[in-house]
RNA sequence: GGCCCUGUCGUCUAGUCUGGCCUAGGACACCGGAUUUUCAUUCCGGUAACACGGGUUCAAAUCCCGUCGGGGCUACCA
Protein backbone atom coordinates (compact mmCIF):
# COMPACT_ATOMS: atom_id res chain seq x y z
CA UNK A 1 0.00 0.00 0.00
CA UNK A 2 1.23 3.17 -1.07
CA UNK A 3 2.02 5.88 1.94
CA UNK A 4 -0.81 8.59 2.31
CA UNK A 5 0.31 11.19 5.02
CA UNK A 6 -1.23 14.70 5.96
CA UNK A 7 -1.03 17.71 7.64
CA UNK A 8 -3.60 19.19 9.80
CA UNK A 9 -3.46 22.25 10.79
CA UNK A 10 -6.35 23.92 12.20
CA UNK A 11 -6.75 27.34 11.11
CA UNK A 12 -6.95 29.39 14.47
CA UNK A 13 -3.65 31.04 14.49
CA UNK A 14 -0.87 31.69 12.04
CA UNK A 15 1.42 28.66 11.20
CA UNK A 16 3.31 27.97 14.20
CA UNK A 17 6.94 26.86 13.76
CA UNK A 18 5.90 23.27 15.42
CA UNK A 19 3.03 22.76 12.94
CA UNK A 20 5.84 23.80 10.13
CA UNK A 21 8.03 20.56 11.47
CA UNK A 22 5.46 18.47 11.38
CA UNK A 23 3.88 19.11 8.07
CA UNK A 24 8.14 19.08 6.98
CA UNK A 25 8.59 15.39 8.53
CA UNK A 26 5.22 14.44 7.03
CA UNK A 27 6.34 15.98 3.23
CA UNK A 28 9.57 13.98 3.89
CA UNK A 29 8.36 10.95 4.79
CA UNK A 30 5.89 11.04 1.88
CA UNK A 31 8.55 11.86 -0.54
CA UNK A 32 10.95 9.21 0.42
CA UNK A 33 7.95 6.73 0.02
CA UNK A 34 6.32 7.90 -3.38
CA UNK A 35 3.54 8.69 -1.46
CA UNK A 36 1.14 11.62 -1.28
CA UNK A 37 0.92 14.43 1.19
CA UNK A 38 -2.29 16.04 1.97
CA UNK A 39 -2.89 19.33 3.56
CA UNK A 40 -6.20 19.31 5.77
CA UNK A 41 -7.55 22.43 7.31
CA UNK A 42 -9.21 21.30 10.72
CA UNK A 43 -12.05 24.47 10.97
CA UNK A 44 -14.69 22.43 13.37
CA UNK A 45 -14.00 25.21 15.70
CA UNK A 46 -15.74 27.48 13.64
CA UNK A 47 -15.35 30.33 16.64
CA UNK A 48 -11.78 30.88 16.59
CA UNK A 49 -11.22 29.49 12.80
CA UNK A 50 -10.35 32.70 10.49
CA UNK A 51 -10.15 32.67 6.85
CA UNK A 52 -6.45 34.60 7.29
CA UNK A 53 -5.11 32.25 9.60
CA UNK A 54 -5.79 29.47 6.89
CA UNK A 55 -3.75 31.84 4.47
CA UNK A 56 -1.09 32.30 6.84
CA UNK A 57 -0.40 28.61 6.83
CA UNK A 58 -0.76 27.83 3.37
CA UNK A 59 1.78 30.94 2.64
CA UNK A 60 3.83 29.70 4.95
CA UNK A 61 4.04 25.91 3.99
CA UNK A 62 3.89 27.17 0.29
CA UNK A 63 6.99 29.64 1.46
CA UNK A 64 9.06 26.65 3.31
CA UNK A 65 8.72 24.81 -0.17
CA UNK A 66 6.37 21.97 1.18
CA UNK A 67 3.40 21.05 -1.78
CA UNK A 68 0.80 18.97 -0.69
CA UNK A 69 -1.09 16.82 -3.48
CA UNK A 70 -4.48 17.47 -2.89
CA UNK A 71 -5.27 20.18 -4.98
CA UNK A 72 -8.35 21.51 -3.97
CA UNK A 73 -8.14 22.17 0.07
CA UNK A 74 -10.21 19.80 1.84
CA UNK A 75 -11.50 21.82 4.83
CA UNK A 76 -13.50 20.12 7.70
CA UNK A 77 -16.38 21.81 7.60
CA UNK A 78 -16.98 21.44 4.15
CA UNK A 79 -17.96 17.40 5.29
CA UNK A 80 -20.29 18.09 7.92
CA UNK A 81 -22.82 15.74 5.49
CA UNK A 82 -20.12 13.10 6.21
CA UNK A 83 -19.60 13.12 9.88
CA UNK A 84 -23.69 13.57 10.31
CA UNK A 85 -23.79 10.03 8.76
CA UNK A 86 -21.08 8.58 10.78
CA UNK A 87 -22.50 9.61 13.88
CA UNK A 88 -26.15 8.91 13.29
CA UNK A 89 -25.03 5.38 12.16
CA UNK A 90 -23.09 5.46 15.36
CA UNK A 91 -26.10 6.51 17.68
CA UNK A 92 -28.31 4.25 15.97
CA UNK A 93 -26.08 0.99 16.51
CA UNK A 94 -25.95 2.59 19.72
CA UNK A 95 -22.18 2.54 20.27
CA UNK A 96 -22.50 6.49 20.83
CA UNK A 97 -24.98 8.58 23.07
CA UNK A 98 -26.39 11.89 24.17
CA UNK A 99 -24.34 12.56 27.39
CA UNK A 100 -26.95 14.40 29.57
CA UNK A 101 -24.30 17.27 31.23
CA UNK A 102 -25.45 17.35 35.31
CA UNK A 103 -26.21 20.80 36.65
CA UNK A 104 -23.24 21.26 37.92
CA UNK A 105 -20.88 20.86 34.88
CA UNK A 106 -22.69 23.39 33.42
CA UNK A 107 -22.19 26.02 36.32
CA UNK A 108 -18.61 25.22 35.97
CA UNK A 109 -18.96 26.16 32.12
CA UNK A 110 -20.82 28.93 32.70
CA UNK A 111 -18.60 30.17 35.30
CA UNK A 112 -16.25 30.07 32.99
CA UNK A 113 -17.89 32.61 30.50
CA UNK A 114 -19.18 30.16 28.15
CA UNK A 115 -22.74 28.82 26.95
CA UNK A 116 -23.26 25.35 28.11
CA UNK A 117 -25.83 23.27 26.14
CA UNK A 118 -27.54 20.27 27.44
CA UNK A 119 -26.13 17.08 25.89
CA UNK A 120 -23.26 15.97 23.45
CA UNK A 121 -22.32 13.01 21.84
CA UNK A 122 -20.31 10.60 23.36
CA UNK A 123 -18.65 7.34 22.63
CA UNK A 124 -20.18 4.82 25.04
CA UNK A 125 -18.09 4.05 28.18
CA UNK A 126 -15.57 1.85 27.38
CA UNK A 127 -15.27 -1.90 28.96
CA UNK A 128 -12.19 -2.76 31.62
CA UNK A 129 -9.93 -3.22 28.79
CA UNK A 130 -6.15 -2.89 27.76
CA UNK A 131 -6.00 -0.46 24.84
CA UNK A 132 -2.47 -0.50 22.98
CA UNK A 133 -0.83 0.95 19.78
CA UNK A 134 2.91 0.49 18.97
CA UNK A 135 3.79 3.60 18.12
CA UNK A 136 6.83 3.78 14.96
CA UNK A 137 8.79 6.40 16.72
CA UNK A 138 8.16 5.04 20.59
CA UNK A 139 7.70 1.41 20.58
CA UNK A 140 4.60 0.05 22.42
CA UNK A 141 1.75 2.35 24.56
CA UNK A 142 -0.51 0.83 26.91
CA UNK A 143 -3.69 2.28 28.67
CA UNK A 144 -6.59 1.04 30.47
CA UNK A 145 -9.57 2.22 28.61
CA UNK A 146 -12.10 2.64 31.22
CA UNK A 147 -9.60 4.12 33.68
CA UNK A 148 -7.59 6.23 31.66
CA UNK A 149 -9.87 7.20 28.83
CA UNK A 150 -12.90 7.03 29.85
CA UNK A 151 -15.95 8.88 27.75
CA UNK A 152 -14.87 10.03 24.41
CA UNK A 153 -16.74 12.90 23.28
CA UNK A 154 -17.40 12.97 19.39
CA UNK A 155 -19.62 15.78 18.62
CA UNK A 156 -21.71 18.82 20.08
CA UNK A 157 -24.16 17.99 18.03
CA UNK A 158 -24.89 16.05 14.99
CA UNK A 159 -23.88 18.89 12.44
CA UNK A 160 -20.45 19.86 15.12
CA UNK A 161 -18.00 17.30 15.24
CA UNK A 162 -15.37 17.47 17.65
CA UNK A 163 -11.63 17.31 17.02
CA UNK A 164 -11.09 13.49 18.12
CA UNK A 165 -14.23 12.59 16.07
CA UNK A 166 -13.05 14.93 12.88
CA UNK A 167 -9.80 13.51 12.35
CA UNK A 168 -10.95 9.79 12.89
CA UNK A 169 -13.34 9.77 9.81
CA UNK A 170 -11.28 12.34 7.71
CA UNK A 171 -8.64 9.95 8.49
CA UNK A 172 -10.80 7.18 7.05
CA UNK A 173 -12.25 8.52 4.40
CA UNK A 174 -8.71 10.07 2.87
CA UNK A 175 -7.08 6.34 3.27
CA UNK A 176 -4.26 8.22 5.41
CA UNK A 177 -1.96 5.14 5.78
CA UNK A 178 0.81 7.15 8.78
CA UNK A 179 -0.37 9.46 11.20
CA UNK A 180 2.78 11.84 11.83
CA UNK A 181 1.91 14.51 14.66
CA UNK A 182 3.20 15.99 17.61
CA UNK A 183 3.68 14.35 20.92
CA UNK A 184 1.40 16.04 22.55
CA UNK A 185 -1.31 13.58 20.81
CA UNK A 186 0.09 10.36 22.18
CA UNK A 187 -2.97 10.81 24.95
CA UNK A 188 -5.58 11.59 21.75
CA UNK A 189 -4.66 8.48 20.06
CA UNK A 190 -6.04 5.59 22.80
CA UNK A 191 -9.41 7.69 22.33
CA UNK A 192 -9.27 8.17 18.91
CA UNK A 193 -8.44 4.30 18.40
CA UNK A 194 -11.75 3.77 20.47
CA UNK A 195 -13.13 5.53 17.75
CA UNK A 196 -11.91 3.73 15.11
CA UNK A 197 -12.65 0.38 16.73
CA UNK A 198 -16.67 1.69 17.29
CA UNK A 199 -16.65 2.24 13.80
CA UNK A 200 -15.38 -1.17 12.78
CA UNK A 201 -12.38 0.58 11.11
CA UNK A 202 -8.62 -0.58 11.13
CA UNK A 203 -6.21 2.80 12.58
CA UNK A 204 -3.42 3.77 10.60
CA UNK A 205 0.13 3.67 11.64
CA UNK A 206 0.94 5.93 14.48
CA UNK A 207 4.25 7.86 15.11
CA UNK A 208 4.29 10.68 17.46
CA UNK A 209 7.24 13.02 16.94
CA UNK A 210 9.21 14.73 19.94
CA UNK A 211 8.54 18.28 20.30
CA UNK A 212 10.07 21.59 19.71
CA UNK A 213 10.85 23.12 23.04
CA UNK A 214 11.45 27.03 24.16
CA UNK A 215 14.99 27.60 26.19
CA UNK A 216 13.40 26.67 29.16
CA UNK A 217 12.48 23.44 27.67
CA UNK A 218 8.82 23.43 27.44
CA UNK A 219 6.75 23.39 24.80
CA UNK A 220 7.82 26.07 22.24
CA UNK A 221 5.17 28.75 22.54
CA UNK A 222 4.51 32.89 22.07
CA UNK A 223 5.64 33.41 25.44
CA UNK A 224 9.01 31.97 24.03
CA UNK A 225 8.72 34.74 21.31
CA UNK A 226 8.61 34.35 17.81
CA UNK A 227 6.70 31.28 17.31
CA UNK A 228 4.83 31.82 14.11
CA UNK A 229 6.83 31.43 10.59
CA UNK A 230 5.33 34.49 9.41
CA UNK A 231 7.96 36.08 11.64
CA UNK A 232 10.89 33.90 10.08
CA UNK A 233 10.33 34.75 7.07
CA UNK A 234 11.79 38.26 6.77
CA UNK A 235 15.04 36.74 8.28
CA UNK A 236 15.69 33.63 6.89
CA UNK A 237 15.81 31.75 3.61
CA UNK A 238 13.32 29.03 2.83
CA UNK A 239 16.00 26.10 2.34
CA UNK A 240 17.66 26.94 5.43
CA UNK A 241 14.68 27.25 7.55
CA UNK A 242 13.92 23.51 6.24
CA UNK A 243 17.54 22.27 6.64
CA UNK A 244 17.43 23.66 10.61
CA UNK A 245 13.80 22.02 11.21
CA UNK A 246 14.54 18.57 9.42
CA UNK A 247 17.35 17.99 12.19
CA UNK A 248 15.58 19.26 14.96
CA UNK A 249 14.79 15.50 15.80
CA UNK A 250 16.15 13.84 13.07
CA UNK A 251 19.59 12.19 12.55
CA UNK A 252 21.36 13.31 9.56
CA UNK A 253 24.96 12.72 8.53
CA UNK A 254 25.90 16.45 7.23
CA UNK A 255 24.57 20.46 8.72
CA UNK A 256 24.21 21.49 5.43
CA UNK A 257 22.22 19.29 3.02
CA UNK A 258 20.01 19.93 0.50
CA UNK A 259 15.75 18.84 -0.16
CA UNK A 260 16.61 16.19 -2.31
CA UNK A 261 19.62 14.87 0.45
CA UNK A 262 16.95 15.33 3.42
CA UNK A 263 14.06 13.07 1.74
CA UNK A 264 16.73 10.38 0.50
CA UNK A 265 17.84 10.72 4.09
CA UNK A 266 14.60 10.74 6.22
CA UNK A 267 13.65 7.92 8.39
CA UNK A 268 11.44 7.40 11.47
CA UNK A 269 13.99 5.13 12.56
CA UNK A 270 16.20 8.10 12.61
CA UNK A 271 13.39 10.31 14.52
CA UNK A 272 14.24 10.86 18.06
CA UNK A 273 11.83 10.44 21.26
CA UNK A 274 13.00 13.45 23.31
CA UNK A 275 12.24 16.91 22.57
CA UNK A 276 14.64 19.64 21.05
CA UNK A 277 15.46 23.01 21.82
CA UNK A 278 14.37 25.88 18.91
CA UNK A 279 18.33 27.43 18.79
CA UNK A 280 17.90 29.90 16.97
CA UNK A 281 21.71 30.97 16.77
CA UNK A 282 21.82 27.55 14.60
CA UNK A 283 19.51 28.76 12.75
CA UNK A 284 21.60 32.05 11.90
CA UNK A 285 24.70 30.03 11.59
CA UNK A 286 22.68 27.75 8.68
CA UNK A 287 21.50 30.97 7.03
CA UNK A 288 24.23 32.71 6.69
CA UNK A 289 26.00 28.87 5.24
CA UNK A 290 22.78 29.35 2.50
CA UNK A 291 23.57 32.91 1.55
CA UNK A 292 27.41 32.25 1.12
CA UNK A 293 26.18 29.94 -1.25
CA UNK A 294 23.73 31.56 -3.19
CA UNK A 295 24.16 33.33 -6.86
CA UNK A 296 25.15 36.74 -6.99
CA UNK A 297 22.24 37.82 -9.03
CA UNK A 298 19.78 35.39 -6.76
CA UNK A 299 21.65 37.35 -3.61
CA UNK A 300 20.82 40.66 -5.21
CA UNK A 301 17.68 40.57 -5.97
CA UNK A 302 16.73 38.69 -2.89
CA UNK A 303 18.24 41.69 -0.47
CA UNK A 304 16.31 44.15 -3.38
CA UNK A 305 19.57 45.62 -4.99
CA UNK A 306 19.81 43.73 -8.61
CA UNK A 307 21.69 47.19 -9.67
CA UNK A 308 24.63 46.62 -7.31
CA UNK A 309 28.30 44.88 -8.72
CA UNK A 310 28.44 41.46 -8.10
CA UNK A 311 31.50 42.63 -5.63
CA UNK A 312 29.05 43.62 -3.54
CA UNK A 313 27.81 40.31 -3.02
CA UNK A 314 30.43 38.75 -0.96
CA UNK A 315 31.06 41.75 1.15
CA UNK A 316 27.05 41.39 2.47
CA UNK A 317 27.08 37.49 2.31
CA UNK A 318 29.87 36.95 4.31
CA UNK A 319 28.97 39.44 7.29
CA UNK A 320 24.84 38.82 6.93
CA UNK A 321 22.92 36.03 9.01
CA UNK A 322 19.29 37.16 8.87
CA UNK A 323 18.47 39.25 5.89
CA UNK A 324 16.53 41.66 8.18
CA UNK A 325 19.91 43.19 8.57
CA UNK A 326 20.63 44.19 5.22
CA UNK A 327 20.06 47.87 5.77
CA UNK A 328 23.89 48.03 7.40
CA UNK A 329 24.88 48.06 4.26
CA UNK A 330 23.22 50.25 2.94
CA UNK A 331 26.86 52.43 2.55
CA UNK A 332 27.35 50.41 -0.44
CA UNK A 333 24.25 51.98 -2.25
CA UNK A 334 23.42 55.26 -1.02
CA UNK A 335 26.02 57.74 0.55
CA UNK A 336 27.07 57.48 4.26
CA UNK A 337 26.37 59.60 6.88
CA UNK A 338 29.02 60.06 10.31
CA UNK A 339 30.10 62.53 12.43
CA UNK A 340 33.75 64.00 11.61
CA UNK A 341 35.97 62.99 14.70
CA UNK A 342 34.89 58.68 13.37
CA UNK A 343 37.58 59.66 10.72
CA UNK A 344 40.19 59.56 13.00
CA UNK A 345 42.49 56.30 13.74
CA UNK A 346 43.34 56.04 17.10
CA UNK A 347 45.79 58.26 18.38
CA UNK A 348 45.43 60.50 15.09
CA UNK A 349 44.35 64.21 15.50
CA UNK A 350 42.40 65.81 12.75
CA UNK A 351 45.66 67.23 11.03
CA UNK A 352 47.32 63.89 10.43
CA UNK A 353 43.79 62.35 9.36
CA UNK A 354 43.69 65.08 6.91
CA UNK A 355 46.51 64.55 5.58
CA UNK A 356 45.61 61.37 5.37
CA UNK A 357 42.60 61.77 3.09
CA UNK A 358 44.10 64.84 0.92
CA UNK A 359 47.08 62.31 -0.13
CA UNK A 360 44.55 59.57 -0.85
CA UNK A 361 42.75 62.20 -3.24
CA UNK A 362 45.56 62.74 -4.85
CA UNK A 363 46.41 59.56 -5.51
CA UNK A 364 42.62 58.48 -6.31
CA UNK A 365 43.11 61.56 -8.93
CA UNK A 366 46.14 60.10 -10.87
CA UNK A 367 44.58 56.41 -11.02
CA UNK A 368 42.53 54.16 -9.74
CA UNK A 369 43.37 53.39 -6.29
CA UNK A 370 45.35 50.45 -5.64
CA UNK A 371 46.45 49.22 -1.99
CA UNK A 372 50.06 48.96 -2.93
CA UNK A 373 49.48 52.60 -3.41
CA UNK A 374 48.23 52.68 -0.12
CA UNK A 375 50.63 50.55 2.15
CA UNK A 376 53.23 52.69 -0.04
CA UNK A 377 51.73 56.23 1.24
CA UNK A 378 51.52 54.67 4.95
CA UNK A 379 55.36 53.30 5.03
CA UNK A 380 56.36 57.03 3.22
CA UNK A 381 53.91 59.64 5.07
CA UNK A 382 52.93 57.85 8.28
CA UNK A 383 55.71 55.86 9.86
CA UNK A 384 54.04 52.57 8.35
CA UNK A 385 51.10 53.00 10.46
CA UNK A 386 49.04 51.60 7.94
CA UNK A 387 45.24 52.81 10.01
CA UNK A 388 46.31 56.18 9.68
CA UNK A 389 45.58 55.78 5.77
CA UNK A 390 43.36 52.94 5.59
CA UNK A 391 40.77 53.43 8.92
CA UNK A 392 40.01 57.25 7.45
CA UNK A 393 39.77 55.60 3.97
CA UNK A 394 37.18 53.38 4.98
CA UNK A 395 35.06 55.45 7.23
CA UNK A 396 35.22 57.72 4.42
CA UNK A 397 33.60 54.86 2.15
CA UNK A 398 31.38 53.57 4.52
CA UNK A 399 30.69 56.12 7.54
CA UNK A 400 30.71 53.40 10.10
CA UNK A 401 33.26 52.07 12.76
CA UNK A 402 32.93 48.47 10.98
CA UNK A 403 32.62 47.74 7.85
CA UNK A 404 34.20 45.69 4.93
CA UNK A 405 37.43 47.01 3.51
CA UNK A 406 37.93 50.03 1.19
CA UNK A 407 39.26 48.53 -1.51
CA UNK A 408 36.64 46.11 -1.41
CA UNK A 409 33.46 49.08 -1.09
CA UNK A 410 35.45 50.77 -3.65
CA UNK A 411 35.04 47.84 -6.25
CA UNK A 412 31.81 48.21 -5.78
CA UNK A 413 31.00 52.00 -5.69
CA UNK A 414 33.58 52.58 -8.66
CA UNK A 415 35.98 55.49 -8.08
CA UNK A 416 33.91 58.42 -9.15
CA UNK A 417 31.54 57.86 -6.13
CA UNK A 418 34.43 57.15 -3.95
CA UNK A 419 36.71 60.19 -5.08
CA UNK A 420 32.79 62.45 -4.06
CA UNK A 421 33.25 60.29 -0.38
CA UNK A 422 36.62 61.11 0.26
CA UNK A 423 36.24 64.94 -0.96
CA UNK A 424 32.80 64.93 1.44
CA UNK A 425 35.15 63.27 4.21
CA UNK A 426 37.92 66.47 3.61
CA UNK A 427 35.06 68.98 4.06
CA UNK A 428 34.27 67.33 7.16
CA UNK A 429 38.06 67.88 8.54
CA UNK A 430 38.23 71.59 7.71
C1' G B 1 -2.97 14.86 41.66
C1' G B 2 -3.86 11.01 37.62
C1' C B 3 -2.27 8.93 32.96
C1' C B 4 1.50 8.96 29.34
C1' C B 5 6.29 10.24 27.08
C1' U B 6 11.36 11.22 27.99
C1' G B 7 16.83 11.88 30.17
C1' U B 8 24.90 11.98 26.29
C1' C B 9 28.74 18.83 26.26
C1' G B 10 24.94 25.40 27.33
C1' U B 11 22.23 23.76 22.43
C1' C B 12 21.48 20.17 18.06
C1' U B 13 23.40 15.39 18.02
C1' A B 14 26.91 10.32 17.01
C1' G B 15 27.39 6.03 19.92
C1' U B 16 22.68 2.45 23.15
C1' C B 17 19.01 -2.42 19.85
C1' U B 18 23.84 -6.32 18.37
C1' G B 19 28.43 -4.53 25.99
C1' G B 20 34.94 -4.04 24.52
C1' C B 21 37.44 -0.22 18.67
C1' C B 22 34.46 5.60 23.67
C1' U B 23 40.85 8.18 27.94
C1' A B 24 32.59 9.53 24.51
C1' G B 25 32.98 11.83 18.07
C1' G B 26 30.81 16.03 15.09
C1' A B 27 28.14 20.76 14.64
C1' C B 28 26.27 25.59 16.80
C1' A B 29 27.54 28.84 20.67
C1' C B 30 31.58 30.33 23.76
C1' C B 31 37.03 31.22 24.78
C1' G B 32 42.09 31.66 22.71
C1' G B 33 45.42 32.09 18.45
C1' A B 34 46.86 33.01 13.11
C1' U B 35 45.71 36.44 8.94
C1' U B 36 44.57 41.93 9.63
C1' U B 37 43.20 49.12 8.72
C1' U B 38 37.86 48.03 11.63
C1' C B 39 34.10 44.30 11.18
C1' A B 40 33.54 39.75 9.03
C1' U B 41 35.14 35.47 6.36
C1' U B 42 38.75 31.55 6.54
C1' C B 43 42.18 28.41 9.18
C1' C B 44 44.20 26.33 13.75
C1' G B 45 43.52 25.23 19.04
C1' G B 46 40.61 24.98 23.71
C1' U B 47 36.68 24.59 27.68
C1' A B 48 32.49 21.44 28.09
C1' A B 49 28.31 15.71 28.72
C1' C B 50 27.08 9.67 29.57
C1' A B 51 21.09 12.59 35.70
C1' C B 52 22.06 9.65 40.34
C1' G B 53 22.48 4.95 43.12
C1' G B 54 22.76 -0.17 43.06
C1' G B 55 23.36 -4.77 40.34
C1' U B 56 25.03 -8.28 36.16
C1' U B 57 29.90 -8.87 33.67
C1' C B 58 36.78 -9.94 32.76
C1' A B 59 34.54 -5.34 30.64
C1' A B 60 28.57 -0.82 30.84
C1' A B 61 27.07 5.50 28.00
C1' U B 62 25.42 0.70 26.21
C1' C B 63 21.97 -4.88 29.89
C1' C B 64 18.66 -5.14 34.73
C1' C B 65 16.42 -2.69 39.12
C1' G B 66 15.49 1.63 41.80
C1' U B 67 15.66 6.91 42.56
C1' C B 68 15.59 11.75 40.81
C1' G B 69 14.82 15.21 36.98
C1' G B 70 12.30 17.31 32.47
C1' G B 71 7.99 17.40 29.41
C1' G B 72 2.98 16.41 27.44
C1' C B 73 -2.12 15.52 28.24
C1' U B 74 -5.92 15.86 31.57
C1' A B 75 -12.41 20.74 27.12
C1' C B 76 -18.89 21.19 25.02
C1' C B 77 -10.17 23.67 21.61
C1' A B 78 -7.34 21.54 18.05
Amino acid sequence: MTVKVRIAPSPTGNLHVGTARTALFNWLYARHHGGEFILRIEDTDLERSKPEFERDIIDGLTWLGLHWDNGVLYRQSEHVATYRSHLQRLLDEGKAFWREFTTDEKAALAADGRTPRDSIICLKEPDDTSIMFDDVIRGRIEVNARRDVGIVSLAKDLDTPLYNFAVVIDDLEMGITDVIRGEDHISNTPKQLLIYRALGATPPRFAHLPLILGPDRSKLSKRHGAVSMTEYRKDYLPEAMMDFLAHLGHTYPEEIMTPEALIAGFELANVHKSGAVFDARKLDWMNAQYLKRMSPSAFKSLVGHPELDDAAVPIMTERLERLSSVDTFSYLWEEPRYEADLLRWKGDDRARTLKALSEVALLADRAALTQDDLDMLAADHFDGTKGSVYWPLRVALSGLDKSAGPMDILAVIGPERARERILTAISKLQ
